[in-house]
DNA sequence: ATTGGCACTCAGAGGGAAAGAGTGCTAAGC
DNA sequence: GCTTAGCACTCTTTCCCTCTGAGTGCCAAT
């Protein structure tokens, strides 16, 4: 069943619309826009069919149309018009993206709050890995007697570090010992690669720092095993200030609450691999509580096997093209700053950028 | 002016109705409770004088009273009672502070979610220096030619790294010495001893690897500045469950974002620096979006110089009794989980546990 | 095929009226 | 002299009713 040239421009008129007033779209509303040739009346009917076809839906007899969920995805997949970003969102863009190059985790953080603060919307960023990790280095550092610091370099250039606190006393000498060692026999395996064998050979030649064998390995499977870094949520808040969940406290309550716990651990998994975009639309989605609530998400390469994802969550009603160039702006320049290592704040416009909100 | 025997019992009650029903508290809700020996007319007649004295407030002439943000004060100062965690509870805090021991900052991000959960209000945590930070340790790995780690441990047992990414070319030899000059030269330092001479002096020794330098500073001065750690602060959401921000999501948001912004960044500054419990009671507050807002926090001991704080966000009217012995359960626990270095539970459990909710 | 017209529906706004909770004050009681 | 019962008064909250208006569906005319 394939729409008409006019379904598919009523059908998008209706979603533009409803996009950025929160309410139902009448026939007069479509009527009045310029570029349609059409009484209310003819409207009337097209909207009546598609509702038919379970495109839109209605809020009760008198209201006028909203898209239903199936409509959304549509838009998404065939309608869609590319959103250019104006002038001022793009210098508000490039200036948001000349960040101080920080530590990465942190640095994920801070794109997680501006993608937040840009949208309006609750952001999550994640940093996962495309292949399997592997140790690249280790560094043991005596701080105090007892006291130890293993910093762990992974593949990617990933950084991770644990205090060791051990009761037997351990000489400068044996750490630099047992540091040689692992490096020598532990890296460049995967998590899998390290056997029981392996870690018995490490043991004996350790001397007496063998009791911090145990503490490493587990502390370096841990690491390796995690398939992505911490997922960054922010600007939950901002959910509020959408209309549907203006006065509805407790749904909004609801969708964080499930945000903060199912989606974050879930989410980078149940996403498919392929593809920059992705949208989840209503009841796409993995839990109920979010049926009424949609995720965008764009993936970007940080180089080194590792993809970086930045993503914004909000009412099934979100300006998908809107949000799509935002996120798109974000994830293109990211990916070229990492690309081209050296942290400088590629200012490359979007062409035809003069319109506006 | 000093109160009286029987309007402190009234002050307290109307305090305790009022932080669990959320609603004004009237002079027969007061009447009825078990150890009050009075009739409503003359607790109405007390209720007046209280009024007059400022310490409660009416929100209309026909409503019940409420405490006055120097009620609070009073009754935070003067008349709470230890509230005593139920066995439940002390089980469920027990449980909840099995921590794995990660690393640093994800675990106060941990504890500060286990906060939220337990008191159901948003809450924040920090890790704050209470001496001069100085450097400890340097290293410099090389991950790929032109890509460079530092590490860069500091007092406190605080780790930070940093990918450099280099366009001249550096050996491994010379980045060993310029580690070598930096760990000999660079630690124990405090920020403000680190001089232009000295820079020099490093620049010196540094060989080719010079260029390195400015870009090895930098950072460092960065993290010995650094007063505290990342604030972190999560359940924010939560705070849409107390019923005063039920229907006012507006509100809500304002605080949230104040919260995010402000607060965050001023908040460990603006504390006072002695005692481990602090209140700060509604208008008390820095911002004036806080106004119907508390916080409560509460410090403990890490060692090595370094003091970590808790805390909570609620509405004024909040159980001021039961949150400071969640946090103080909290903080006790967490002091001696780390001065004891072993990351076990300390399964101390406060005495007389079985009053309930 | 399109459109003007019309009857119909239904959510939401507005406006009292009634209910209910609580007060302050007065006068009686211990 | 403190305490209390009683009562008139105030003011919010709730409920119900009506009215309005936006929007629909369908029919007949173009």
């Amino acid at each position: 069943m394939e729409l008409t040239e006019r379904q598919k421009q009523i059908l998008g008129a209706i979603v533009d619309i409803y996009v950025s007033t929160a309410e139902p779209v009448g026939s007069k509303a479509i009527a009045a826009l310029p570029d349609v040739k059409y009484s209310s009346a003819t409207i009337r009917n097209e909207m009546a069919e598609l509702t038919q076809m379970g495109l839109l839906e209605q809020p009760h007899t008198s209201a006028g149309r909203i898209p239903s969920p199936a409509g959304y995805r549509l838009y998404i997949d065939e309608l869609m018009q590319d959103y250019r970003l104006s002038l001022d969102e793009t210098r508000t863009l490039s200036q948001a993206l000349e960040l101080k190059s920080q530590e990465f985790d942190k640095m994920m953080s801070q794109v997680g709050k501006l993608v937040s603060k840009m949208t309006n919307l609750p952001a999550y960023t994640v940093a996962t890995r495309q292949n399997e990790a592997v140790a690249k280095h280790f560094d043991l550092l005596m701080t105090a007697p007892g006291s130890i610091i293993l910093v762990l370099m992974l593949s990617g250039d990933v950084v991770k570090n644990k205090l060791v606190k051990l009761p037997v006393h351990v000489t400068e000498q044996e750490l630099k010992l047992l540091a040689a060692v692992l490096n020598a026999s532990l890296t460049d395996l995967t998590a899998e690669q390290v056997t029981g064998e392996l870690l018995e050979k490490i043991t004996r030649s350790a001397g007496s720092a063998a009791p911090l064998v145990p503490l490493v390995l587990d502390f370096t499977l841990e690491c390796l095993r995690q398939q992505h870094g911490d997922v960054h949520l922010t600007g939950q808040m901002r959910l509020l200030g959408q209309p549907e969940y203006r006065d509805a406290a407790e749904k909004a309550q609801e969708v964080f609450e499930t945000l903060d716990e199912e989606m974050l651990t879930n989410l980078p998994a149940v996403l498919p691999k392929d593809g920059p975009v992705q949208f989840l639309v209503g009841p796409e989605n993995v839990a109920r509580e979010l049926k009424d609530t949609s995720v965008v998400m764009m993936r970007f390469d940080i180089g080194d096997g590792m993809q970086g994802m930045i993503g914004v969550v909000g009412p099934t009603r979100m300006d998908y093209a809107k949000i799509t160039a935002k996120l798109g702006y974000f994830a293109e320049n990211l990916g070229r700053m990492f690309q081209k290592s050296t942290p400088n704040p590629p200012p490359v416009l979007p062409e035809g950028s003069e319109n506006e909100e």
